[in-house]
RNA sequence: CGGGAUGUGGCUCAGUCCGGUAGAGCACUGCGUUCGGGACGCAGGGGUCGGAGGUUCAAAUCCUCUCAUCCCGACCA
């Protein structure tokens, strides 16, 4: 492609709006360019990229034996009644009418849409197993899109939906997704983590996030410095700190609990500065809401409850933080003053209280709390189990090993979701003795848009973008500095033709500009090799190549291109990090 | 949905407090000089000041409403 011709409108200025660096170098690049909040055109050179991701996406789909079709991205709302989600989605779901006053909706996922089309289809086990997969643009009205593609509300997904006969022919689908998954953004040139995750809304049994490491990242994720373990923070566990006893030898000798005046004393902050004790030593009683009733949730002052794992260790749907009078109505006292000491509520205990010494703990009376409360002493929990999120240093669940905190970006999910949608919409075949069962199913995503997002939030520096070689929309830039010098220009339009005559995404630049220009532009969109021809190299019998990322520059000659194929080729095997797939 | 902020030419922003009829830089057009890291000079073109209503002799500026965008939070995959 020749600069010339080429649509990119590049900026010399940082867009107000953008405030991560993906999404300011992507405007700035002249990639992507915003229509309305969290909804983006893809410019040509955005393009590229995205394609070059889709190419790797679909190689390895459908090596691993999925085949691609193409879903509607406007259904009906029938289908989804009929899996209940018409209602369970939320404001998430848009949704419209037909000119008939028919209801429809914008697809954010295609569960429904794929479990109607296989059951109509599939009725025997001999046409199993299934993965199906297409690259669609979804839409999701999220509450609030930001840092441009990462949380877009219209975005392009691949997805994919796998059909088994049982369990254990679901659970090889699964691995094969997610050894395919490694490999595409292994690919993509991408430093990431596999991690547990929870399933959420999706549902299902287990699940996977592929999370691409990025300070910027909207997820936290816990690794341990040991061993391979890895989960979202949400979901991720440790070990120790558990019991069903004080361990503190001197228990006996704690006395008998007191009621103090503790006026104004709200949080766990207040009640610590007034008594003067660390928050380990304050239990932090939280009423949680869900399909159940109340539920009192005590975690030691230092933690944050995980409703994540409040809503796993309930097993219920949805846990929400209760309305203060509904709190007031049944405990006699508002938040700040709440404890497991005479509650009428279930009380559900993390693993680290009972191991607690004495503690201070509201009264459950306005204004009042309590000090030197023991655990199994002075209360007894319904329930003991892990439900506050992981700290940094907390011991691994796996080895022990010290875990830390990391954040990153999710650009791929994989669920194991088992009969959930099968059942719920009779999608079912006959097995070998004839008996009707339905189909075991998985769903396995990622966003394109937001992987190429994250590879740019991994690769990139002052100068802007460094494209990973193998989503790179140019792989060379050859800059002619002097296209009115016949020579220069000759011998640039040669190094380009030779180049696109192997193969290589080359892009010219002929624009009568500047040096200074075309080299900011170069390094702004981030092609790994930058080739540089000018009227006095090109006297002594050289042009120069550069490596965007480390900034090595060497002279070529111009009489034989032997040593720029070398420098192509290691720059490929390099970048990628690992030998071709 | 709560909190905060911002809407002025294609972009980045000043002007708003204290009302007097719109500016700068970049970008764009023409000419000239320049030409290996976002040049310079001269001459130009381009703005319903987000929108509506109000106050006023007079509104970008004050008041009311509204829309949009961004940030934090709640939410979600």
């Amino acid at each position: 492609m020749r600069f010339s011709r080429f649509y990119l409108p590049t900026l010399k200025e940082d867009p107000a709006e953008a405030e991560v660096i993906s999404h300011r170098l992507m405007l700035r690049a002249g990639m992507i360019r915003k229509l309305a909040a969290g909804i983006y055109s893809y410019l040509p050179l955005g393009l590229k990229a995205v394609q070059n991701v889709e190419r790797i996406v679909r190689a390895e789909m459908d090596r691993a034996g999925a085949q691609e079709l193409l879903l509607p991205g406007v259904q009906p709302a029938e289908l989804w009644q009929e899996s209940g989600r018409w209602e369970r989605y939320g404001r998430e779901l848009l949704r419209l009418k037909d000119r008939h006053g028919r209801e429809f909706c914008l697809g954010p996922t295609h569960e429904e849409v794929i479990t109607d089309l296989v059951r109509h289809e599939v009725r025997s086990y001999r046409q199993l197993p299934l993965n199906l997969y297409q690259v669609q643009t979804k839409f999701r009205d999220e509450i609030r899109p930001r840092f441009g593609l990462m949380r877009g509300r219209e975005f392009v997904m691949k997805d994919a939906y796998s059909f088994d006969a049982d369990d254990p022919g679901a659970e090889a689908s699964y691995a094969a997704m997610r050894d395919a998954y490694s490999r595409i953004f292994r690919r993509c040139g991408l430093d990431f983590r596999a991690v547990e995750a929870d399933s959420g809304a999706i549902g299902g049994s287990f699940s996977h996030e592929f999370v691409v490491l990025a300070s910027s990242g909207e997820d936290a994720v816990a690794t341990c410095t040991a061993c391979d373990y890895a989960a979202n923070i949400e979901k991720a566990e440790r070990a120790g700190a558990c019991g069903t006893e004080p361990e503190s030898a001197g228990a006996a000798a704690v006395p008998a609990l007191a009621e103090v005046e503790t006026p104004g004393c709200r949080s766990i902050e207040d009640v610590c500065a007034f008594f003067g004790i660390e928050p380990v030593a304050a239990l932090k009683s939280m009423v949680y809401e869900s399909d159940r009733g109340l539920v009192l949730a005590v975690v030691t002052g230092d933690r944050q409850v995980s409703e994540t794992k409040l809503k796993a260790r309930l097993g219920v749907p949805w846990v929400q933080l209760a309305e203060a009078e509904a709190i007031r109505a049944a405990c006699g006292a508002g938040s700040g003053f709440l404890g497991p000491v005479d509650t009428p509520l279930a009380v559900i205990a993390d693993r680290g209280v009972p191991v607690q010494g004495p503690a201070v703990c509201g009264a459950n009376r306005d204004g009042r709390h309590l000090r030197d409360v023991l655990c199994g002493r002075d209360f007894s929990p319904s329930v003991v189990a892990d439900i506050v999120e992981v700290h940094a240093g907390d011991a691994c669940p796996r080895c022990g090993g010290e875990l830390r905190i990391v954040r990153g970006i999710e650009v791929g999910h994989i669920f194991k979701l088992g009969t959930k949608y099968s059942e719920a919409m009779g999608a079912t075949f006959q097995d070998r003795d004839g008996e009707e069962r339905p189909l075991v199913m998985g769903c396995y995503g990622i966003g394109i848009g937001r992987t190429v997002a994250a590879a740019i939030e991994q690769n990139h520096d002052d100068d802007g973008i460094i494209m990973p070689w193998a989503i790179a929309p140019f792989k060379v830039a050859v800059l002619c500095l002097d296209e009115k010098h016949d020579e220069v220009r000759a011998f640039s339009e040669r190094l380009y033709e030779e180049l696109r005559r192997r193969g290589i995404d080359v892009l010219l630049d002929d624009r009568a500009e500047r040096p200074g220009i075309k080299f900011k532009d170069a390094d702004l969109i981030g092609a790994p090799l930058r080739l540089t021809v000018g009227r006095k190299g090109y006297g002594r019998g050289i042009f120069e190549a550069r490596d965007r990322r480390t900034r090595e520059t060497i002279e070529l000659p111009v009489d034989d291109f032997t040593p720029l194929w070398q420098f192509v080729e290691r720059m490929r095997a390099d970048d990628q990090g690992l030998p071709p797939l």
